[in-house]
DNA sequence: CACCAATGCATAAGAAAACTATGTATTATT
DNA sequence: AATAATACATAGTTTTCTTATGCATTGGTG
């Protein structure tokens, strides 16, 4: 199953910013691999999705961008910037509220009860 | 907290099929009222996102309406078609598991651990 | 060696969805 | 009498993603 485009629209920035702190620094390509293995192929992001809200990211101080060459073929690394570690954190923990409520209003059981 | 609206866009509809379940028949107003109530304020549904979902779930056939007058004011009762309650199912099973998929990405630990 | 898949970036055009703002009207409260 | 709450609706704008396309390098396979 590959979830419906809406889900993930909320939460896209979120994850980009969370891998982004647990690793450091990453480049567009790695993300939606990394995405991919850990959601096991259930969230796939786009190249149309992910590059634009990387640029809107950068643009708004959140993260920084360093672009390497890895032979001929071009990188750019992100990383958070200091506004972007609390921006982060904040995001996460609107996150997992939004996501308790969530629960509660539909009546969610945990998985395996 | 408001959540940002980004959150909410691609679960609104879920939220709305969710309690034409569990109440059988509810209109637009009291939708918004009862997702505030069991919210605590932190889901706001405006008009203007609340109607035209309605609207486009009934051009679907997924949901039905019914026009009853309360004095000389209108209301509009909403209620789930039979393949409305397939994609009610569904859609909530979906959510549930993208959820599921978000805390594990996320790394989020249960509230009060 | 030729070809194709994978890697890696980017953006333009269009669609989808919600937001803001506005409009109309009735009923309850102060 | 005035205001807040109830109750619907939609037009215009913005945001955001999707689809499609483009370019270029690198690795693997027949």
């Amino acid at each position: 199953m590959i979830y419906s485009s809406e889900l993930i629209k909320g939460t896209l920035k979120t994850i980009i910013l969370k891998l982004l702190r647990e690793n450091k620094r990453m480049y567009g390509y790695e993300i939606t691999q990394m995405v991919k293995d850990m959601t096991k192929g259930k969230i796939q992001l786009t190249e149309g999705a992910l590059y634009p809200s990387l640029h809107a990211l950068e643009a708004e101080g959140i993260i920084v961008a360093e672009t390497e060459y890895i032979g001929k073929r071009v990188r750019k690394y992100y990383s958070l910037s200091a506004e972007g570690k609390v921006r982060t954190k904040e995001r996460i923990t609107e996150l997992a509220d939004f996501m308790e409520t969530m629960k509660f209003l539909l009546d969610i059981q945990p998985a395996k009860g």
